[in-house]
RNA sequence: GUCCCUAUCGUCUAGAGGCCUAGGACAUCGCCCUUUCACGGCGGUAACCGGGGUUCGAAUCCCCGUGGGGACGCCA
């Protein structure tokens, strides 16, 4: 049987990171097995569901590189399929109207709870208990129909991830499938759906393994067809609380604002909640040819942003120095720092790049040597002082015939320190300061021939000029 | 309150009854490298939630506590 699995979130926000990890291992499962990945919009929320969010969802799983075989699928867009599957319910004796009002049923909810019980609806229209109790449906009122749910025994399974789970039927209620404007809730358009798209691995977060139970008696209703269910655990904030956007970036575009790499976050992703022995950097293909649910854990973890940073900065130090150019000259884009007229950026991006965890921090770095800020005066004072001085000016007049490449200019620098008698910080650093406006750069000759004899010179005389 | 799931260093995790003196990674600390900052190298601190079983033997299996998470909507 060709797996196919899919992702089905609801457009109500911005696509998480708990809800890219999902969508990941959904997608790394159909891989795995030369399966298909069906992309599912669940929007039968009308109330908060927004096309920003449509495209804001796709736009991140485009830039994850989590690419779907069939869809985006939209529910609203199914509406009569849904229709049709309720009223077969119905004719089949599992499903039936029923006429209660939201407060009615509120207050048996209010009542239950104060009495301790798990607030459930008690089944009053079922058919033969509203004929029992003489109920006539009001003509006023639009009805919801709703599943009969087996009273006894229990629904069971094996989950992929968490093994045999079983629930007794008796925790269950009779759950709404079509809301009076004929839109399906929740638990009735998964079912319809996953049946109808031939979802033969249903994989989620785990705060839908209660709907699992639901689920299977719609699905055994509906069908012989059942699924298999891979529930995977939640992601947590540092204080052990769910994912919200107090915890920082939680949104995956966040992180691409922030300077990740895709390739990263991924990784990153793929790490929390799975592994395989003891690998910690992989590829996308290597996640694809070892993923398995054997080795998905079945409790939830805690997203650690410290390690997130220390794999994108792994990341950015392997990738190609052309690619990272052009990743780079967006970000400084952004920055408003025009390249043209300094060293090329592929350059600056192999000088810089085992220093940066982000493109945002790479930016940052590549600042100096396409625009100059001047240090501040006190910082100035503290590094050019009657001391150094003198280096500095020795310094200034080397250069001016130094071959200008990085060996002849680490050469000069340590032939004016010895001559001025000087440690070679106190020559250094005074110099970083003038030329690039900070004191923590890459080794100076480096960044000399970089940023060339003609820019070099003219930031050293402007400092050193009037005394 | 009821139900479901779960439990190894601060964090992510390896671990499928003897290979465990519990391994790796992040973080942290120390040392080395060093022209500052990084990178890199070497080393250290640090965990099997508690109690009962089962077994010759338990981090691994079972039970009970406790902690954590989830669910109990005409939200998904």
């Amino acid at each position: 049987m060709k797996v196919r699995t899919r992702f089905a979130p609801s457009p109500t926000g911005f696509l998480h990171v708990g809800g890219a990890r999902t969508a990941l291992f959904s997608w790394a499962y159909a891989r795995r097995h030369g399966g298909s990945f069906i992309l599912r919009i669940e929007d039968t929320d009308l109330e908060r569901s927004t096309e920003v969010s449509v495209a804001a969802i796709l736009e991140s799983m485009k830039w994850l590189g989590l690419d779907w075989d069939e869809g985006p699928f939209f529910q609203m867009q199914r509406l009569a399929r849904y229709r049709a599957a309720a009223e077969q319910l119905i004719a089949s004796g599992n499903a039936y109207y029923c006429f209660a009002s939201k407060d009615e049923i509120e207050t048996l909810r209010t009542q239950q709870r104060q009495r301790n019980e798990k607030p459930r609806y008690d089944g009053r229209w079922r058919p033969e208990r509203a004929k029992a109790a003489g109920l006539v449906p009001p003509a006023d009122r639009a009805p919801v129909i709703r599943f009969r749910t087996p009273e006894e025994g229990e629904a069971s399974w094996h989950d992929l991830v968490k093994g045999p789970i079983s629930f007794p039927n008796k925790e269950l209620d009779d759950l709404v499938l079509l809301r009076a404007d004929g839109v399906p809730t929740y638990n009735f358009g998964v079912v319809v759906d996953d049946l109808d798209m031939e979802i033969t691995h249903v994989i989620r977060g785990d705060d839908h393994v209660n709907n699992t139970p639901r689920q299977i008696h719609i699905f055994n209703a509906l069908s012989k067809i059942l699924p298999s269910f891979a529930h995977l655990p939640m992601i947590l904030g540092a204080d052990g609380e769910r994912l919200s956007k107090r915890h920082g970036a939680v949104s995956v575009m966040q992180y691409r604002e922030e300077g990740f790499l895709p390739e990263a976050l991924v990784n990153t992703l793929a790490r929390l909640g799975w592994s395989h022995g003891n690998e910690e950097v992989f590829s996308r293909k290597q996640l694809v040819e070892w993923f398995d649910f054997a080795h998905v854990s079945r409790s939830p973890a805690k997203f650690d942003p410290e390690k997130a940073l220390w794999m994108n900065q792994n990341y950015i130090k392997q990738a190609d120095d052309s690619v990272l150019a052009s990743l780079l000259s967006v970000e400084l884009e952004n920055l408003k720092i025009k390249t043209a007229s300094g060293p090329p950026l592929e350059q600056v991006v192999a000088l810089l790049k085992d220093r940066a965890n982000s493109l945002r921090h790479l930016a940052e770095s590549a600042h100096m040597f396409y625009s100059y800020e001047a240090p501040p005066a006190a910082k100035i004072a503290e590094l050019v002082n009657e001391r150094t001085r003198p280096g500095l000016r020795m310094l200034q007049a080397k250069l001016a015939g130094t071959p200008w490449d990085r060996k002849s200019l680490g050469a000069a620098v340590a032939e004016v320190v010895k001559a001025a008698g000087l440690k070679m910080p106190e020559l250094a650093m005074p110099a970083r300061l003038l030329i690039t406006g900070r004191t923590q750069t890459p080794s100076l000759d480096a960044v000399l021939e970089l940023i060339g004899r003609e820019t070099v010179l003219a930031r050293l005389a402007r400092h050193l000029q009037g005394d």
